[in-house]
DNA sequence: GTTCCGCATGAATCGATAG
DNA sequence: ACTATCGATTCATGCGGAA
């Protein structure tokens, strides 16, 4: 397979995957993708269509991903004749049965969707990031993703300790909670939470796109490692590609239209000439 | 039905909502609810058990809610053994398949998740707000729940017009939208967008509670007028009754726990004595 | 009045240990 | 083997009385 590493193969994603010589058995140290929705423009389209339409795809991405991988799918339904359809839930659904472990449904908060008007529905501004695994043990690198801690902390912490702090504290509910809050104390850094917000940076990698780069960025700081191979089997203009670059890890990408594939390998060859440069 | 009105039902749900007497076919504006999670103490409690259990109690709700009325159901799925319990993802397909609408899903933005420390995944800082309707007309007063323009329109404004700004502008996705910035020029509110974050705002009623009462009164706000008749079938602590009070609105609880109606009741007569001694 | 400081607490899970 | 209990881990906000 060396020979497609950092490379973008243009070509069908169902066939390339089904390629043992080239996505062999274990493979792959995280699949990063936002494949295309299901065609607004097409109504006959059935949810079902799209959920028949990626499972053999996904069965592939099980297949050659590592057992310590993970799959991180960006999806969400549109709206058609007044209701949300239901594909995103019968793909999850189906998912779990092909034996996918689902770990977590992300939060992306958009704060930048498409303003426009419905008659009984407000903007769209959120998307799904699926967290699927094929093990429990999986890299999981926390301490790549910290932000900083609250403003409250400063208040709080600003001299003696705070004795009740310090004890034990009993949930009604019952469940056991125990806290010691000077713990926290000269803490800067914190665990983030499951809503990602990625509030603006102004970076020279950014391109105004439906799948901006801080995307792929955060999943491949928290997800994988330097040198790691990470694939997107639907790789549209390259982001997910760039953001590997940018992290140091290795790439490979499937786009079905020679027209983006070109894009990508435009865009990446800047990005590292960019690099260079500077 | 009318000796109902105002009052909290102490009893079992789908016991109450089945009868006639108390609940006429079309005679609710708007249901509104968050229920008991699937109790993850009970490992043997299946996803499908949950569904199987709620399902009856939606089919009642479909019968006594008015064909312009919405319900607005307020849920989660729990983890366990490091994965996602997929309960809500059943459930809502088979609502769809009861017959409801599914007009949207609202990401219910929460400040104040609950701290901990798992292996694999952050802490879960959102929840899901389906609103189902029978119709596709419903009720929807979208200058009820008006947000302040964001800063960015200042600054965008702040003189002169902007050339591109008058342009037609044409997303690249094909979708057909299309804007015109300047439009917005003046305006001082703005619709809100599905992500309901709840900054400091409507905080004039004091508890802390699982259930905000900010989330019932936005949704009361958008979905009901002055004197509808507002259902939940988990009252709780009677926190969409205080909502529905403070609006002007009726409403009917049902709660199955004695303890809970107790605690309502006199939340509900607090509150109406603190309206009438301010 | 307004800010500050201490207190309280919220739909949580997981692995280990005990029964 | 199987379930019940326990300890460990973790942020952020609102309220009320004090300064």
């Amino acid at each position: 397979m060396n020979k497609y590493i950092n490379k973008i193969i243009t070509g069908d994603s169902l066939q390339k995957l089904s390629n043992k010589e080239i996505f062999p058995d274990n493979s792959i140290d995280l699949i990063i993708t936002s494949p295309p929705y299901a065609d607004r423009r097409a109504n006959t389209h059935k949810s079902s269509e799209y959920v028949e339409w990626f499972l053999p795809i996904a069965e592939q991405l099980k297949r050659i991903l590592k057992p310590n991988g993970s799959f991180i799918l960006n999806i969400k339904e549109n709206v058609a004749k007044h209701e949300r359809q239901t594909y995103t839930y019968e793909l999850l659904l189906e998912l779990k049965e092909q034996g996918w472990m689902w770990r977590e449904e992300y939060c992306w908060y958009k704060n930048t969707s498409f303003p426009g008007y419905w008659p009984k529905r407000f903007r769209d501004n959120w998307e799904r990031i699926y967290h699927f695994s094929k093990d429990i043990e999986i890299k999981f690198n926390r301490n790549a993703v910290k932000v900083p801690i609250g403003k409250w902390a400063e208040k709080r912490f600003n001299g003696k300790d705070i004795e009740h702090d310090k004890k034990r504290h009993v949930s009604k509910t019952g469940s056991g909670l125990s806290r010691e809050v000077n713990k926290w104390k000269g803490k800067k850094e914190v665990d983030p939470h499951n809503v990602l917000e990625f509030t603006p940076v102004t970076n020279n990698i950014n391109h105004s796109a439906a799948y901006p780069v801080y995307l792929p960025l955060w999943f491949i700081k928290l997800l994988s490692k330097k040198g790691d191979l990470i694939l997107d089997p639907f790789m549209g203009s390259g982001t997910t590609a760039i953001a590997a670059l940018e992290l140091e890890r290795k790439y490979i990408g499937i786009e079905i239209q020679a027209s983006y594939s070109k894009v990508a390998r435009k865009r990446i060859k800047e990005y590292k000439k960019s690099k260079i440069d500077s």
